[in-house]
DNA sequence: GCCTTGAGTACTTAGGTACG
DNA sequence: CGTACCTAAGTACTCAAGGC
């Protein structure tokens, strides 16, 4: 029985009562990068089980109405299920890396006289399939994350880029906090972004640090880390 | 416009550990 | 004991910023 990151029917049945909203923009269906952007970043901040968590968001993306973003959080929540149970296969991302490898990363000649393949950029949505397996097989078990959630990379790679991304959180979480002790020239916007990455980065790591596959136990630990990262992209 | 430099990131490798 | 895998540290590369 494959985990399921958030009861979508519990959520739905949430009040809708009256939380004071902007007056209505003009509709759309679409969701374009800066609205999932606001998604993801609401789905990280506030607790899957908050009161009137879709009203909150409402208010957040003006263009959009409570059962779209109720309908964006369930196509979500079923990808996410489809890809665990193998129903649906993951991106193959292995065709565009090839020609990506040929045309941007031709082997390089290295001192030893062995070829070293300069590095393919991590695309978001591996990072995000990386995450998804992060929280499904827990911190260490890159073969698992690499063979059912990241499938164009290797465990190794999956491992290396783990470590680097721990790396990095910890590091702007160092950041963060010696901001706050230490107050900068930032403007508001980005003073908030540093403490929100600090508060995500932390979290991150501390629900690495879990022993494996216990980790998968929250879904604002995964939402966490989707989100600290996204604020990079 | 060109060169230098430093930060960021992907890749490699050596050492350690768990397992059959 | 051999194999497979993970971790930590180092290497190589890209790119943007700054100086000239």
């Amino acid at each position: 029985m494959e985990p399921s990151y958030f009861s979508i029917s519990s959520l739905c049945n949430q009040s809708l009562s009256c939380l004071s909203r902007p007056p209505q923009l003009e509709y759309t269906t679409e969701w374009n990068f800066e609205e999932n952007k606001i998604f993801e970043n609401s789905l990280a901040e506030f607790d899957l089980d908050c009161p009137q968590l879709f009203e909150k968001i409402a208010i957040r993306l003006p263009r959009k109405t409570i059962p779209q973003i109720k309908k964006h959080l369930e196509d979500l929540s079923n990808d996410i299920e489809m890809i665990d149970s193998g129903l649906i296969s993951v991106p193959n991302f292995n065709k565009t890396s090839e020609t990506n490898e040929k045309k941007s990363a031709p082997a390089v000649e290295r001192k030893s006289g062995k070829k070293r393949r300069k590095g393919v950029p991590w695309t978001s949505e591996e990072h995000e399939l990386f995450l998804r397996g992060l929280e499904r097989f827990g911190k260490g078990d890159w073969r698992s994350i690499s063979r059912q959630c990241v499938v164009t990379k290797n465990p190794t790679q999956v491992a290396s880029h783990a470590q680097k991304y721990f790396l990095r959180l910890q590091n702007s979480g160092a950041q963060a906090q010696q901001s706050t002790l230490r107050p900068s020239n930032k403007t508001s916007k980005e003073a908030l972004m540093s403490s929100t990455a600090f508060a995500t980065a932390t979290t991150a790591v501390a629900a690495a640090s879990l022993p494996a596959p216990s980790v998968a136990s929250t879904s604002d630990q995964f939402y966490d880390s989707f989100h600290s990262y996204h604020c990079r992209y």
